[in-house]
DNA sequence: TCCTTATTAAACACTC
DNA sequence: GGAGTGTTTAATAAGG
C-alpha cells in the first residue's frame, strides 16, 4: 500500500540553529546600543545635549588639553552635576513649596550629568585620533571605572538622601498632600532610573564600540544593580503609573526601588550576560502587594494591537503567509481568520514553517551582527573584543513559545521538549504517510553537525530527521569507536536518536535493512559477536551526487520537503536566505557535540568526488572493507579533508580484531564497479 | 522523457 | 515454527 503524501502535512524540518531568546537578547542588546545612544541623547533633552556639545566644544577648542586631561575635565565636570543635583534634589526635598521648579530643574540636571560621562563630549573617534588604540582603552577603563565609581558613591548619597526625604515626608505627611509627595518621589525615582539606563547604554556604546571590553567583575558590579535595563525612559510613565498612587504602596514601593537601586547584591541580570538570558523585566510590586513583571515596551507593544488593526491584516488583505486573501475591512478579515486559518494542520504547520522563518533570520542576524563587530574590531585596529555572539546559540526550555508548537532548536544545547498544539497529536502532524526525503540530506547541513545540534529535539520531537536512511545508517556506525554495529544496535540508535522513529511504526526497521543491504557502502563483516556492519566510506561518497548546496532549486525542494505548498515566493526566499548561509557555517557547530560527530561526507558539503581507481567490474561479496583505507584517495574539499584527518581509519572498523577473516581481504581489492539499483 | 536516487512494501531465504 | 536477519524485486515519487 503505497500512502503516498497527497495529504501529507508538512514536518518541522530544523536545521540550523536557533536561539530565539539568545538572539533576541542580542538583539536587544545592539537595539539597545545602537538607538540607546540615541535615546541618551534624545531623552536626556536638549540641556543634555547642548551642554555636552559644550563641554566637547571647549575641549575641542582648546587644542593644547592633553587627553588625560580631558578625561579628568570631563569626570570633574559630571562630578560637579552630580553634586549640583544632589543639593537641588536635596533642597527640593526639604522645601516642597517649589515642587515644580525644583523638578523641572533636575530633570534637567540629572540627564545632563549622564551626558557629560556621555562619548558624546568627545567621540571615539576623536579619541582614536589623539590616542593610539592601547592607550585609548586604558583610558576608556580607567574612566569607566571612575564614573562607576563615582555613579556608586552618587547612588548611595541618593539613597541616604531618599531615605531622609521619606522620613521627613512621613513626618510631615500631614502637612504635604500625599499626592504631590508621590509626584515628587517618582519623578526623583525617574531620574535615578533615567541616569542608570543612560550610564549604562554609554557603557553599552562603549562596549559595542570596542573601547570598553567590560570586565567581568565590572559587569557584576554597580551594572547588576541595574534591573531596569530593559526599561526605555519613555516607558517609565507607564511604568511608573501603577505605582504612583497616592498612599503608603507608593511610599513603599519607591523605598523597595530605591534599595534595589544601590544593593551590592541583588538577583537583577546584568545587561552583559549571556544571550540566553531573558530580555530584562522589571520586577515591581503592585499596590496590592501582588508582584508583578513589567515587560519593556518593546515586548508589550508587540503584542499590542490598536483598535482597527491586525498584525495579519494590512493594505486590504491577509497577511497569512501565503494567502494574501483580499479583505474590504477588518471583521471581514477576522471573519477570513477564522476560517481559514483556524487550528488546524495546516494552520499549524504553517505556524512551524513561519517559525523556522524567524529562528533562521534571527540566526542570520546574530551571525552578521558578529561579523560586524570583527570588522570593526579590524578596522580599529584592536584585538577583537569579546563577542557577545560568539557563544553558541541555543534555545533554551523557557524560550518555548506560548503556541505550544514545536520549536526546532539549532543547538545541541537546546533541551526542547516538543510540544504540539492542542489537540493536535503526533499523526496530526504526520498523517500523510511516508515521506519523501529525497536529496534533502544533500542540501541540509550536514548530518552530523545537524545531528549535533538538533540532537535534543530529533530526540524528543516526533519529526522525521531530514537524512536519507543511508545518511542515517552511516552516521549511526560511524558514531561508535568501532565503527561497527550490528542490526539491532542500528534500530538501537535509530529510536534512542529519533523520537519519529520510536513514535512511529517499524517500517523504517525494513527500510534500514533494505537500505544495508542495497548500497555497496555498507558492508557486512562477520566477527565472534555475530554480523557487524560497516561503512565503506568511499563508497558511500561515491555514489553522491555532484555538489548541489546553495542551489535555488534546492532551496526550494527544502521547502517543498516541508510539504507545505501554501508557501509564496517570498516566503520561500526568506528561508532560504536565512537558512543555507547557516547550515553550512561551521561556526554554527557546537565542539563538544560534534566532537563525537567527526564524519563528514558528501551529504555535509555536497562535493563532487573524483573517481577513483577500479580494477574491478563485479561487485565483490561485501565482506570486510578495512583493506580500502589505504586506497583512499579521495580529492575532497577542506571539509572533506577535516574527515579524512579523523584519527582511525577512514574505512571499516579500525579494530582489526573485529574484522572480517583475512581470506575476505583478497575479495575486497577488488572495487565494486557496479553502481546501485 | 529518461535516468537516477530514495522510499516503501513485500517476498523469500537463512539462521538461531 | 517464529523471530530476526539479510537479500532481492517492484512500485512509486521526485529531481536532474
Amino acid at each position: 500500500m503505497m500512502v503516498e503524501s497527497a495529504s501529507e502535512t508538512i514536518r518541522s524540518a530544523p536545521s540550523g540553529q536557533n536561539g530565539v531568546g539568545s538572539l533576541s537578547g542580542q538583539a536587544d542588546g545592539s537595539g539597545s546600543s545602537s538607538g540607546g545612544g540615541a535615546g541618551a541623547a534624545g531623552t536626556a533633552g536638549g540641556g543634555a545635549g547642548r551642554d555636552g556639545r559644550d563641554v566637547a566644544a571647549s575641549a575641542d577648542s582648546n587644542g593644547e588639553m592633553s587627553p588625560a586631561e580631558l578625561l579628568h575635565f570631563q569626570q570633574q565636570q559630571a562630578l560637579q552635576v552630580a553634586r549640583q543635583f544632589l543639593l537641588q534634589q536635596a533642597s527640593g526635598l526639604s522645601s516642597p513649596g517649589n515642587n515644580e521648579s525644583k523638578q523641572s530643574a533636575s530633570a534637567v540636571q540629572v540627564p545632563v550629568s549622564v551626558a557629560m560621562m556621555s562619548p558624546q563630549m568627545l567621540t571615539p573617534q576623536q579619541m582614536q585620533q589623539i590616542l593610539s588604540p592601547p592607550q585609548l582603552q586604558a583610558l576608556l577603563q580607567q574612566q569607566q571605572a571612575l564614573m562607576l565609581q563615582q555613579l556608586q558613591e552618587y547612588y548611595k548619597k541618593q539613597q541616604e538622601q531618599l531615605h531622609l526625604q521619606l522620613l521627613t515626608q512621613q513626618q510631615a505627611g500631614k502637612q504635604q498632600p500625599k499626592e504631590a509627595l508621590g509626584n515628587k518621589q517618582l519623578a526623583f525615582q525617574q531620574q535615578l532610573l533615567q541616569m542608570q539606563q543612560l550610564q549604562q547604554q554609554h557603557l553599552l556604546n562603549l562596549q559595542r564600540q570596542g573601547l570598553v571590553s567590560l570586565q567581568p567583575n565590572q559587569a557584576s558590579g554597580p551594572l547588576q544593580t541595574l534591573p531596569q535595563a530593559a526599561v526605555c525612559p519613555t516607558d517609565l510613565p507607564q511604568l511608573w503609573k501603577g505605582e504612583g498612587a497616592p498612599g503608603q504602596p507608593a511610599e513603599d514601593s519607591v523605598k523597595q526601588e530605591g534599595l534595589d537601586l544601590t544593593g551590592a547584591a541583588t538577583t537583577a541580570t546584568s545587561f552583559a550576560a549571556p544571550p540566553k538570558v531573558s530580555p530584562p523585566l522589571s520586577h515591581h510590586t503592585l499596590p496590592n502587594g501582588q508582584p508583578t513583571v513589567l515587560t519593556p515596551r518593546r515586548d508589550s507593544s508587540s503584542h499590542e494591537e490598536t483598535p482597527g488593526s491586525h498584525p495579519l491584516y494590512g493594505h486590504g488583505e491577509c497577511k497569512w503567509p501565503g494567502c494574501e486573501t483580499l479583505c474590504e475591512d477588518l471583521g471581514q478579515f477576522i471573519k477570513h481568520l477564522n476560517t481559514e486559518h483556524a487550528l488546524d494542520d495546516r494552520s499549524t504547520a504553517q505556524c512551524r514553517v513561519q517559525m523556522q522563518v524567524v529562528q533562521q533570520l534571527e540566526i542570520q542576524l546574530a551571525k552578521e551582527s558578529e561579523r560586524l563587530q570583527a570588522m570593526m574590531a579590524h578596522l580599529h585596529m584592536r584585538p577583537s573584543e569579546p563577542k557577545p555572539f560568539s557563544q553558541p546559540v541555543t534555545v533554551s526550555a523557557a524560550d518555548s513559545f506560548p503556541d505550544g508548537l514545536v520549536h526546532p532548536p539549532t543547538s545541541a544545547a537546546a533541551p526542547v521538549t516538543p510540544l504540539r498544539p492542542p489537540g493536535l497529536g503526533s499523526a496530526s502532524l504526520h498523517s500523510g504517510g511516508p515521506a519523501r526525503r529525497r536529496s534533502s540530506d544533500k542540501f541540509c547541513s550536514p548530518i552530523s553537525s545537524e545531528l549535533a545540534q538538533n540532537h535534543e529535539f530529533y530526540k524528543n520531537a516526533d519529526v522525521r530527521p531530514p537524512f536519507t536512511y543511508a545518511s542515517l545508517i552511516r552516521q549511526a556506525i560511524l558514531e561508535t569507536p568501532d565503527r561497527q554495529l550490528t542490526l539491532n544496535e542500528i534500530y538501537n540508535w535509530f529510536t534512542r536518536m529519533f523520537a519519529y522513529f520510536r513514535r512511529n511504526t517499524a517500517t523504517w526497521k525494513n527500510a534500514v535493512r533494505h537500505n544495508l543491504s542495497l548500497h555497496k557502502c555498507f558492508v557486512r563483516v562477520e566477527n565472534v559477536k555475530g554480523a557487524v556492519w560497516t561503512v565503506d566510506e568511499r563508497e558511500y561518497q561515491k555514489r553522491r551526487p555532484p555538489k548541489m548546496t546553495g542551489s535555488p532549486t534546492l532551496v526550494k525542494n527544502m521547502i517543498s520537503g516541508l510539504s507545505y505548498g501554501a508557501l509564496n515566493a517570498s516566503y520561500q526566499a526568506a528561508l532560504a536566505e536565512s537558512s543555507f548561509p547557516l547550515l553550512n557555517s561551521p561556526g554554527m557547530l557546537n565542539p563538544s557535540s560534534t566532537s563525537s560527530l567527526l564524519p563528514l561526507s558528501h551529504d555535509d558539503v555536497g562535493a563532487p568526488v573524483e573517481p577513483l581507481p577500479s580494477n574491478g567490474s563485479s561487485s565483490p561479496p561485501r565482506l570486510s572493507p578495512p583493506q580500502y583505507s589505504h586506497q583512499v584517495q579521495v580529492k575532497e574539499e577542506p571539509a572533506e579533508a577535516e574527515e579524512d584527518r579523523r584519527p582511525g581509519p577512514l574505512l571499516g572498523p579500525p579494530n582489526p580484531s573485529t574484522t572480517g577473516p583475512p581470506e575476505d581481504r583478497d575479495l575486497e581489492e577488488e572495487l565494486p564497479g557496479e553502481e546501485l539499483s
